[in-house]
DNA sequence: ACGACTTTAGCAACAGCGTTGCGTAATACA
DNA sequence: TGTATTACGCAACGCTGTTGCTAAAGTCGT
């Protein structure tokens, strides 16, 4: 169903999109930018402007002609809190309407903490973070971490290597504990909406890969967030690279989280990045993406390895590389960018474009 | 850019959605499978009906009150031709509105044919089509063909295993010698989109597989097909799947078709469909897709064997299937598959819910 | 200093969307 | 024959972006 209010909004989400990746921005830019004439965008600016996320911001004056009224987005209208769930760590972000991070906390977990014990936590650090700056103008709170998990129920299915953790309606608990509208999805797929919210619109096709415990990859699909039916795409560390290889703990054979280990355990980090960056390619002549973006604690400590073997292998072993190029990167966030997007999530999505209306039945 | 005539067509592909998939239907049906109201669904309805894309069909009389109206979709009001170039053969099929085929006709291309050649061929083979009871309903022509090439463009970049195809603006060159709109895509993508369009919205993540000299994948995600950043997603053959596996034409060792390709050689089918139910495993990891449908004249050979082992494969080698489960199937519509959907690609940009409205910038 | 020109911006009327409220038609059943 | 029930459409409405036009605010040439 669409009505006037769904109208409404997309082209609100629309402005929104332009105004977070420029620096700053006039009527005619955006009117361009989106197809929508001066006069629309005026209302929509008004819009914005009267819910304080715009303002404006002087004028520019041209060569000729009467001067045209700058805009900017008001960065800290908006906050967001983000949660990255790790085995040993939580790590707590706090991110404003631009996408930076603003403020952040680690906290050590106990070994197999129960879901109490997290929200206590999680309650606490939250606490911390809204009482600074951020005042009242807190949007939500976002949780990232390891699956399967249900993110359309917000529940936690069977954490992995996490005892106690079976079915556990944590969104629901969370928003309890905390007062405030939460968002539960996987640590991936929160990582790569923070990339995808700080690049902007041309950030399309993408995806995150993350080595921490386990190999995973994030995906961002024709500029939403990608998660497949049972909303657990992304367990991309157990497809198999090499079928005569090593046994994995999911019991097959040769998948590329296990050959990728035990490259790592024989302290041959180069060889390593070479198998993840087998995987990656794999991953780009699957799906085209024009971006990839390497995260995760393991990674980091060698991120200049694996930054130039997975570069190196996109640009070289692609054999159609004139038709499938893709850009490799490091996150600009660092260890931050499975916090910093689990709070971009609430952002998007109350700020972002909406997805495909729901479907009939 | 949205404004009102978006969301009128929203909504109208919202209710030929519904249409399209229930033998008969009512105001009722279609408001609550939409959201919208019944009255907004007489407004919808009224001009579907004005347009002749919808007829009333009697009416249901319910236990008590007054009879309700009933309608269907009339599937021969529009029509579609598709076009499925293969290496050898030109396979031409016209489609009606509700995605069935109505006719078909295959003519075999000479080796290393040229555009030209191809373009007289299907001028010829659609006039005949054409001629038939599709009348002057027709919408347009598709044609689905190997990559890579460029979707957005309407240009073959450069045609696996043929020469003469080097960035060939085909699309452009179809609407001039057949004088209707011509959509261009890759034969896989056009496959999973026919069968999307006769699956209904409910089949919102699903892969195509089709092995045919050479394997493919055509991916349908999030409800629309996905093509990537360069519009050539779908490379699945040339994913490695063996790191010491036998060397591939593309460079690499070890490729899922390079590997398949030597176990079809030597005569072990069996282990063949084993190879590729690897390569689906790992598709259904990496994006939780609902159904995979198998389909390509070499795989149809024996078809049994395959959808046999590729079925078994996803049921028991996903390592969390309660989370990750997908229905393997073989195509409804068997060889005209590609074809058949390169004609819905016709009616779905027609027809369809249109996708994420494009982009700023 | 002044008019011509250019560019920006907003007011007002407009067409068209789905929604709401309410009256009416068509049936089964007592 | 009356009543309850269900379906359906007319008319008014609020809201969207669009269009047409006027006013404002500059620069530039004379």
């Amino acid at each position: 169903m669409a009505d006037l209010t769904f109208l409404r909004g997309y082209n609100e989400a629309l402005v929104m999109a332009v105004a977070r990746t420029l620096p700053a921005f006039e009527r005619a830019t955006i009117a361009a930018a989106t197809g929508l004439t001066p006069q629309a965008v005026s209302k929509v600016l008004a819009r914005l402007v009267d819910d304080g996320l715009i303002a404006p911001a002087g004028v520019r004056r041209p060569a000729v002609g009467k001067p045209a009224g700058v805009y900017q987005l008001v960065a800290d209208s908006r906050y967001a809190i983000g949660a990255h769930v790790a085995r040993r760590t939580l790590r707590l972000v706090l991110t404003d309407l631009a996408g930076a991070v603003r403020d952040s906390a680690v906290t050590a977990l106990p070994p197999d903490f129960t879901p109490g014990t997290l929200l206590r936590e999680l309650a606490a650090g939250v606490g911390r973070l809204a009482a600074g700056p951020a005042g009242g103008r807190l949007t939500g709170v976002g949780i990232g971490m390891v699956g399967p998990l249900d993110h359309a129920h917000g529940t936690v299915r069977d954490a992995h290597r996490l005892r106690h953790w079976h079915d556990v309606p944590l969104r629901e608990r969370a928003e309890q504990a905390l007062g405030l509208p939460v968002h539960l999805d996987k640590d991936v797929t929160a990582g790569v909406t923070a990339e995808a919210w700080r690049h902007g619109p041309e950030f399309r096709d993408a995806a995150l890969i993350m080595v921490e415990s386990g190999v995973g990859a994030g995906l961002w699909l024709n500029g939403a967030a990608h998660r497949g039916a049972h909303t657990n795409a992304g367990e991309f560390g157990h497809t198999v690279v090499d079928l005569s290889g090593p046994p994995c703990v999911c019991g097959r054979r040769g998948c590329l989280e296990a050959v990728h280990d035990r490259a790592v355990a024989a302290g041959d980090i180069r060889g390593a990045a070479r198998v993840l960056a087998v995987g990656v390619v794999n991953l780009v002549q699957t799906l085209d993406v024009a971006h990839v973006v390497l995260a995760g604690a393991d990674l980091l400590a060698h991120a200049g390895t694996y930054r130039a073997e997975v570069e190196q292998a996109v640009r070289t072993q692609v054999p159609r590389a004139d038709w499938q190029r893709a850009e490799v990167t490091l996150s600009g966030l660092g260890a931050d960018v499975i916090a910093a997007g689990a709070a971009m999530q609430v952002l998007e999505a109350r700020y972002g474009l909406p997805g495909r209306v729901a479907p009939p039945r």
